[in-house]
RNA sequence: GGCGACAUAGCCAAGUGGUAAGGCAGAGGUCUGCAAAACCUUUAUCCCCGGUUCAAAUCCGGGUGUCGCCUCCA
């Protein structure tokens, strides 16, 4: 922690670039929103936690001590995207014919693979939900006793009237929210202000909750509100201080202006002030979603030939306060560059036994460190990757280079590089696999004739390897023979 | 209606006061007989209009456009 350099971040709660500060010196306390795993995320719900993932490790490369924790939203998450309106969870288990747990636990999982297909780190602590509803319950009861929560038609709601300033990400006026604007939401008729929001239900306009826990505060069974399980999983995990906090910026409001909210609330201090928010993957018709168009996962981008890890270099390439427009024609380029990428990567001489450059090695560091400590922009660490590439030094600093840089942007080039290094031997081995042995006899004999530069010969032969239905190419590797 | 973000070449994308990084694609070239690969060179005055300044893509004012949020969303 003695020489941590200087970051700046944009901090949605400014809106200004701000230094990075943490409670205690040296230690950052992350919390990141995690999913409602009631379906697959599609690759707009993983651009955010890549940028994060990126945060994170720069954080821990710039020397911080992180430790990160993420919620995974297994109850509560209310949805209209229906007709009615359901609970996500309830919704995707009817869908599946599975109970909300199986739901939960197969999307938690699927959630898991998909980040380390793309590199994502796991997160020090992941909390479900439903775990933490003694502390939901004990929240709510201070908030009761402090006069900042009341009770009404079944559900305990937060009075945002109570507070001197609910509006933190932005000035609004109560009047400008305009509620019910969505289909399938209705006005709540039990709020005192049109701001107020629910901490605990028991009676919803929805279909009833698989999962219910008694409460003291109604005879009903019960279930907790969505905004209160971040509050609650960020202060048992990382105390009464949160240094920054991320999400999508869909989430600036209502779900994290409510979080800080009940938090300071609760507390009767400020609670977190720098707020990491991460813009939207639009596709050209705007706004990603799971209910409209193409349902984009880690697994389709696979299944259509994509290596996840392309998908992370289109985004890193972006910057995450930008709104980046999904297309595979983008994508296909993203792709391009990668496999160029992997490749020069994999020329470079890993047996190389020169000294270490430190004077390179400063220089691209510095500037490595200067770029993601100027409000992370990764696009200009992932440019670095070229200046390594093409950087007047031996290959043994070139790799140290790459390696270092890794730590924060996580492409995988050097285990790809070791995939196509055994690719490339393998399709060396078995060059003449399956190629009928008159074949393999005239490419070997073109091959001689090349050599002693007899052009006329070599043609000759490979019009007669054509005739026989193969066809011979020369590459950098060798002759490939393929089937005409 | 209110609030907010963004607007740079064919495409993706940096740049936050001193005369436009990088990548993909394209064009020209070098090279290995040809071809492929590789390498080199090359491609923009920054949405519009005004203002501040010796100097603006960068600051200020006014437009235009795109996208997002306003209790489902990362």
């Amino acid at each position: 922690m003695t020489n941590i350099p200087e970051i700046r971040l944009y901090n949605s709660y400014t809106r200004k670039k701000d230094l990075i500060k943490t409670h205690e010196p040296g230690k950052l306390g992350l919390y990141t929103c995690g999913p409602t795993v009631y379906h697959f995320a599609h690759i707009g719900n993983l651009r955010s936690y890549i940028m994060e993932d990126a945060l994170e490790k720069f954080l821990r490369y710039a020397g911080y001590d992180v430790k990160r924790v993420s919620n995974i939203t297994d109850v509560g998450h209310l949805t209209s995207d229906a007709d009615e309106g359901e609970d996500k969870m309830v919704k995707g288990a009817k869908r599946e014919h599975k109970t909300v747990m199986e739901i939960a636990k197969f999307y938690t999982d699927a959630f898991a693979s998909d980040c380390e297909k793309l590199n994502i780190k796991k997160p020090d602590v992941i909390e479900p939900a439903t775990n933490l509803i003694p502390e939901y319950i004990h929240m709510i009861q201070v908030l009761l006793e402090k006069g900042y929560a009341y009770k009404a038609g079944g559900n305990i709601y937060f009075d945002t009237s109570k507070l001197d300033r609910y509006y933190v990400f932005g000035e609004h006026d109560e009047e400008d929210l305009a509620v019910g604007v969505r289909e399938g939401v209705e006005e709540d008729l039990n709020k005192r202000n049109k701001a107020d929001f629910v901490l605990w239900f028991t009676q919803s306009k929805f279909e009833d909750q698989a999962l219910k826990w008694p409460s003291p505060f109604f005879d009903e069974m019960g279930y907790p509100g969505w905004h209160i399980e971040c509050s609650c999983i960020s202060m048992k995990h990382l105390g009464e201080y949160c240094d920054i906090h991320c999400g999508g910026v869909d989430n600036m409001f209502p779900h994290h202006t409510n979080e800080i909210a009940q938090s300071e609330a609760y507390l009767g201090h400020t609670w977190c002030t720098q707020w990491f928010h991460v813009a939207h993957l639009n596709d050209e018709s705007g706004k990603m979603s799971k209910s409209k168009g193409e349902f984009l996962t880690v697994s389709l981008l696979e299944k259509k030939g994509y290596d996840p890890l392309c998908y992370r270099l289109f985004c890193l390439e972006s910057h995450y306060r930008k709104t980046l427009v999904f297309s595979f024609d983008a994508l296909d380029n993203a792709r391009r560059e990668y496999e160029k990428l992997v490749q020069r990567v994999a020329q470079l001489d890993r047996n190389d036994q020169s000294d270490l450059d430190q004077a390179v090695i400063d220089s691209l560091t510095e500037k490595f460190v200067r770029n993601l400590s100027m409000d992370l922009n990764t696009a200009n660490a992932v440019s670095l990757l070229y200046d390594v590439l093409k950087a007047n030094t031996n290959d043994r600093t070139k790799l140290y280079l790459i390696q270092d840089f890794e730590r924060v942007l996580s492409l995988g080039l050097m285990d790809r590089a070791d995939k196509y290094l055994a690719a490339q031997a393998e399709k060396e081995a078995n060059r003449y696999a399956g190629i009928p042995a008159e074949v393999v006899q005239l490419v070997e004999e073109r091959a001689a004739a090349k050599k002693a530069k007899d052009f006329a010969k070599a043609d000759a032969l490979r019009d007669q390897i054509k005739e026989l239905g193969y066809e011979v190419k020369d590459t950098a590797e060798g002759p490939v023979i393929e089937k005409a």
